[in-house]
DNA sequence: TTGTTGATTTCGCAA
DNA sequence: TTGCGAAGTCAACAA
């Protein structure tokens, strides 16, 4: 079977059983379902997410009223249907897809190679460094040699602070590698966050992405 | 004007710049277009998350082969049409809206109403108990009159264990308080979130909804 | 399969 | 308006 997107215009009440329930009064909606079975009921209006939807692996078995879709793990969509203004199909193919750019790993990568901003003589000693409870972002020795532990976000709120804080405590157990001092680098810190990092003697660090991409790398080291 | 909807069937590539650039190459896709402007990109399955989109508030500018679509704050959405398939618009009118049932604010509720399930005697201070760092879900006192800050959560995540920490430190600052327990109260807990939890001290407790919310409520107190 | 983290998150509430 | 926590979060990626 062909990939095949169905719209449907009716006017319908729905009700969904499933992590919650909800229930929503009848009124003219847009149905989707997609080729997987999975249906969105949108409004006209909000943001992207539907009113109610069911995701993929599902099944929909549809009577002339009632549509009801449910899927492995028992929940249950059910579409009452009052009236049908429109019911269209059309065939799409596959989707080659969405490219990206400018999220948090093009942060770390870029900001890799751009250590200079952090100051002096930092050198990297590795992306992703591992540890028990999680990767640490950058892993670095700054000028005098001092270990630093880079946490790096799009947004700095203060769950990246905590994150920072744990991984802090545990390499300072590290005789190898304490002193390990943090720095918390973001595009955007909010000001809770800020306070919490600086009360514990982390850096707050703003990153400018597009003056960091702007801006020529890092020379090679020469040694 | 009324509120309506078009739904636009047509071979486009579509160009995102804003929070970051993104780029979708040529294929037939589902364009939905809402009264207040927003613009959907859908694909043929993925889930109800638009490969693209942009929201509202914003505008759009229709050129006969490319849609230009921007808002207030600097992001433009560009989709370069190459052919419609499909054009039509309905009204829906305004919806009543979603009614929903289940999530954290009633567990919150219930578990307030049943507190013997947490023990004998215990009695509720208030629910939202204020601090500066925010609100303590549940304040009570157990049957000893010793002090307990219940954190509830539909999921127990290690973050839910380090805000009930920041809030148990702090409040066991107030000598009118102090000493301050701890309880994780949520549906399911993780087994990282249940480690640090006792390992702090911290009482986990799973609550089971259907069963909370079966079980008569706790008798009024008669004095 | 399970767990963890990011997201153009979106959404709702409260200060 | 802003900030913060929850979400039927979803989705990508690693272990």
């Amino acid at each position: 079977m062909l990939a095949a997107v169905r719209i449907v215009i009716a006017r319908c009440s729905v009700d969904y059983a499933g992590r919650l329930t909800a229930h929503l009064p009848s009124a003219p909606r847009l149905l989707i379902v997609k080729a997987d079975g999975s249906v969105l009921v949108h409004s006209d209006g909000g943001s992207y997410k539907p009113l109610n939807w069911m995701s993929p692996p599902c099944r929909l078995v549809e009577q002339p009223d009632r549509w009801t879709v449910t899927s492995k793990s028992g929940e249950i969509l059910t579409i009452s249907i009052e009236e049908i203004l429109s019911d269209a199909s059309f065939d799409l193919g596959i989707d080659p897809g969405l490219r990206k750019d400018g999220v948090e790993s093009q942060l770390q990568e870029t900001l890799a190679a751009q250590l200079s901003v952090l100051g002096e003589g930092w050198r990297l000693v590795r992306r992703e460094y591992p540890t028990p409870i999680g990767p640490v972002d950058l892993m670095c020795r700054d000028g005098d040699g001092v270990s630093v532990a880079v946490e790096i976000k799009r947004r700095g709120e203060i769950d990246g602070v905590e994150q920072l804080t744990r991984y802090l405590e545990l390499l300072n157990r590290d005789p190898l590698l304490a002193p390990v001092r943090g720095i918390f680098a973001a595009q955007e810190i909010k000001p809770q966050a800020r306070v919490l990092a600086e009360d514990r003697g982390i850096r707050c660090v703003i990153l400018d992405y597009d003056a960091l991409r702007g801006a020529p790398r890092d020379e090679m080291t020469l040694f």
